[in-house]
RNA sequence: GCCCUCGUGGUGAAAUUGGUAGACACAAAGGACUUAAAAUCCUUGCCCUUUUGGGAGUGCCAGUUCGAGUCUGGCCGAGGGCACCA
């Protein structure tokens, strides 16, 4: 038996992907396949390994089936580890990062991907970064930047600022530590200017997963309804509240406002008042927090009038449940059609009067009820909408209270401006400068690369380039007159929201793209990354699409990505010594018993749950080892099999050792049918159109990302060539079906298919296999036989048969005849290709 | 609390979209080969029956249907997202 040798394999087959790329020029049908770019962090883990995998078979597959492939790779090489890196090595930042690229390259290229390395980009390189600041300037000049002074979250670790998405339960996504509030001068994107686009923009993405569509529509959060005035006794203030149900209107009973309206200045010097504010503190913003605190409120001892009830005063809590940045920060309540009011009203004794009803006839008693009716039904005790539906109700109160001059309809969204400002040194710098007299206007283009300064002290606590004098002090080109450059940052998902428009044409000096290549090959027809970038990056880089094809309209692209996948985890069983601290699994040895213990001590250790690989719980594996010890090959078989690609897998060294066996019979495999010589092929025809059917079938599960059952599909045939290699079959064929099933594993294992289509002599190895479908129709099937619903025998027969011939055949069949032969058949049902059913009267 | 997704053998999972449930693989048990081990190959895998065969069975309970893992309603459980979104 010829030992796969795959080291030297790997080897001989990588020198010939550096030059081989995934381009068919002359194809009319371009297909851009992206993978997101990694974090240079050092080294690869198994996610990447994973979605690189994917990604690899998607671009190869493609190729040999005639598109034209752009298949780039770059680097997210800005961002916060690089100076903690650098401060806890003492290494430049740039340096760190320069390192650990070629680190992860070099692993990368060990995994056999066919990836263009012409086109690698890195956005800390000054020949990307150069161009954001131009497109930043560029925003600035169509006014989708704005300053605004606000509360950031400051992350104290960090001494930076966090954007709101980044805020995980009050703590930094990133350093975990608790958020501050903090006053600072801010740059933002107006991606609010184009909430309504985004939002609409969803309905074209086809082939995205649904999941991460509706995260980003409840992100964007739109909601129809309408502002009302209310006036206030006593205090020359109105309170203007949003709310989307006005069709409630005389089913209110109370207001609620915000701690932070600005009604609640009136009460600054309240005892009780402040008490309850440092109450509403304690419970915390976040969702899960109040979801189980008590709804509170303040009684400000203030009236409202109601517009339309005529008389009627409605008393003006402050409710720790209304939040000040939506909408206007204030609601009318109405208890009967609003859970949170319901509960709020119930405490403070308030009046509860049902406005809608499911049921006229039978008033609802909701001093009883514990759930508000939110459904829909009949207007009652409302005055001139009585009788309406909700909807109706809701469009003739906004006639009416629009024409009374008591406000308005309006969209309230919830998504926020993009706060892009950093207080760091290792990310963009912001092309623009201070004047004295206050002003803040952009750099002259001319001017650009800002380049970040490499004399900096990262030990000294805070930015930088703050203290960076020389970098700092400029001037002016218009004016000649003393400046100071802005020292903040970009935030790096402004990095990742353009660079798949840079692999276009990387090489390009004078401009961020070219927009002939960027119209070839825009959108990425397949995008493939983690499920955790559903929202931000996938959002911002949809907004930045939409900014740039408003800058210069010859961009014809809207939506960056046309498709999108989003991988699972990769996951491993969690281990702890008896001192309950974490192992790595190469620590940990498992002994006939099934029990696992500690090598060094030979101590036992405690299995915990298979979760998704992190450094905290040391349940990673290092990819390079498994390649070391199996081949890129059998890793990338292994993470491709067992389970979906959109769900997590688990880890198993069981699992690619299977994988690296199987390879190994597939390279005995080739070996045998090469030097086998035959001429007998009775069997030849049968064995033609199993191979064809397979190929069928793992060609339309490609397209559907269904990877797993290809590999399920790999294992069948070469089951079939085993059972096949004694039969009466002749060589030529096995041969020709031998080398399909290596142009099928090319995309998989492409190492191994290549030395093995080397070893049979093929030379056409660009193209996928051709499927016949002359022989899809000649293709045997399976028919179940049943009796009353009930399966009672299976015949292989030829597709298309039809049912008369079918029932004779049953009539004749052992198993069915005495079932059914003088039998009452009271009915028949067939369905072609699939069933026949007999239904009996007993 | 709200939104989304998912419940199939010891395990990871398939199932032509309403038509053979458990493909394929891992693990296990038994066997073959071997002096032995490794490797390889074969068999088994719920209940009844000696076999042929029959029955139950896709979280639970109903329903629709000739036929339900798949559709409908109601429970139960797990995972993920969330900014109380008025």
């Amino acid at each position: 038996m010829d030992r796969l040798n795959f080291q030297a394999i790997e080897k001989k087959w990588q020198s010939t992907f550096k030059t081989e790329k995934l381009y068919n020029k002359k194809s009319a049908k371009k297909f851009y396949c992206l993978e997101m770019f990694p974090y240079p962090s050092g080294k690869i883990h198994m996610g990447h390994v994973r979605n690189y995998t994917i990604g690899d078979v998607i671009a190869r597959f493609k190729f040999m089936n005639g598109y034209n492939v752009l298949h780039p790779m770059g680097w997210d090489a800005f961002g916060l580890p690089a100076e903690n890196a650098a401060k806890e090595n003492n290494l430049h930042p740039k340096e760190w990062t320069k390192k650990n690229i070629s680190e992860m390259k070099r692993q990368l290229k060990l995994m056999g991907l066919s990836i263009d390395w012409d086109l690698e980009v890195s956005t800390c390189d000054e020949k990307y970064y150069k161009h954001q600041q131009e497109i930043f300037i560029d925003f600035y000049n169509k006014g989708f930047v704005k300053r605004k002074e606000n509360y950031v979250n400051w992350d104290p670790k960090e001494q930076t600022v966090l954007a709101n998405e980044q805020v995980v339960n009050g703590r930094g996504w990133r350093s975990g530590a608790v958020v501050e509030r903090k006053k600072l001068s801010q740059w933002f994107f107006d991606i609010t200017k184009f909430s309504e686009d985004l939002l609409q923009g969803l309905d074209e993405l086809k082939n995205w997963p649904e999941k991460v569509k509706i995260m980003q529509k409840n992100w964007i959060g739109k909601s129809t309804g309408c502002e009302i005035k209310f006036n206030i006794d006593g205090v020359n203030q109105n309170i203007n509240v949003f709310t989307t149900r006005p069709d409630t209107i005389f089913g209110a009973s109370f207001l609620a406002v915000s701690v932070d309206h600005p009604i609640c200045k009136n009460f600054a010097n309240d005892e009780s008042y402040n008490k309850f504010k440092n109450e509403c503190l304690k419970v915390g913003t976040t969702e899960e927090a109040l979801a189980n605190a008590e709804k509170i409120g303040f009684n400000t001892k203030l009236f409202a009038t109601h517009p339309f009830i005529k008389g009627k005063k409605l008393p003006v809590y402050v409710a720790n449940f209304i939040l000040m940045d939506y909408g206007t920060g204030a609601i009318f309540g109405c208890p009967a059609h609003d859970q949170r009011d319901l509960d709020f009203a119930k405490k403070y004794k308030l009046e509860i009067k049902e406005v809608v009803s499911d049921n006229p006839s039978k008033p609802k008693n909701f001093d009883k009820l514990l759930e508000a009716y939110v459904g829909d039904g009949k207007m009652i005790n409302s005055d001139f909408l009585n009788g309406l539906n909700v909807e109706q109700a809701k469009s003739k109160i906004i006639k009416e209270i629009e024409k009374l001059k008591l406000g308005e309809k309006k969209i309230t969204f919830r998504l926020k401006d993009w706060g892009i400002s950093r207080q760091r040194y290792w990310g963009c710098p912001i092309p623009m400068i201070h004047l004295e007299d206050g002003s803040i206007v952009p750099v002259d283009k001319s001017e650009l690369p800002i380049k970040l300064p490499e004399d900096i002290d990262l030990n000294q606590s805070g930015n930088p380039l703050e203290s960076h004098k020389s970098w700092k002090n400029t001037f002016h080109k218009k004016t000649g007159k003393p400046a100071i450059r802005e020292t903040d940052t970009l935030d790096t998902f402004v990095d990742s929201s353009w660079y798949f428009l840079r692999f276009c044409s990387p090489e390009i000096k004078s401009e961020p793209f070219d927009i002939k290549k960027v119209n070839y090959w825009m959108p990425v027809d397949q995008y493939i990354g983690g499920i955790e970038h559903a929202i931000l990056h996938l959002l911002y880089s949809r907004f930045f699409m939409r900014a740039l094809k408003k800058n210069n309209n010859e961009i014809k692209t809207n939506e960056p990505f046309k498709g999108l996948f989003t991988q699972g985890m990769v996951c491993h069983e969690t281990y702890k010594d008896k001192n309950g601290k974490w192992l790595n699994p190469s620590e940990v040895e498992k002994n006939s018993n099934g029990k696992f213990f500690k090598i060094s001590d030979k101590s036992e250790v405690k299995v915990g749950p298979s979760e998704s690989m992190s450094k905290s719980k040391k349940n990673v594996i290092d990819p390079e080892n498994m390649i070391k010890s199996y081949g890129a090959d059998a890793v990338r078989w292994f993470i491709l099999s067992d389970s979906p690609p959109e769900k997590d897998i688990q880890w198993s060294n069981q699992g690619v050792n299977a994988a690296y066996n199987f390879l190994q019979k597939i390279y005995n495999l080739c070996n045998i049918v090469n030097k086998k010589v035959s001429n007998k092929n009775s069997f030849d025809k049968d064995f033609d159109l199993k191979i064809n059917s397979y190929v069928n079938k793992i060609t339309k599960s490609i397209n559907n990302f269904n990877l797993n059952v290809v590999v399920a599909n790999v294992y069948e045939i070469y089951n079939l060539f085993n059972d096949h290699l004694e039969k009466d079959i002749s060589d030529k064929c096995l041969k020709l079906n031998l080398i399909k099933l290596m142009k099928i594993l090319i995309p998989f294992t492409p190492h191994i298919a290549y030395e093995c289509l080397e070893m049979l002599g093929e030379k056409e190895i660009k193209n996928w296999p051709k499927i016949d479908n002359s022989l899809i129709l000649k293709e045997k099937i399976k028919l179940a036989i049943q009796i009353n619903g009930k399966t009672r025998d299976i015949i292989e027969i030829e597709k298309g048969i039809d049912q008369i011939t079918i029932e004779k055949l049953c009539k004749k069949n052992n198993k069915i005849k005495d079932k059914i032969l003088n039998k009452s058949i009271s009915r028949i049902i067939f369905v072609q290709n699939r069933i026949i059913n007999f239904i009996i009267k007993k």
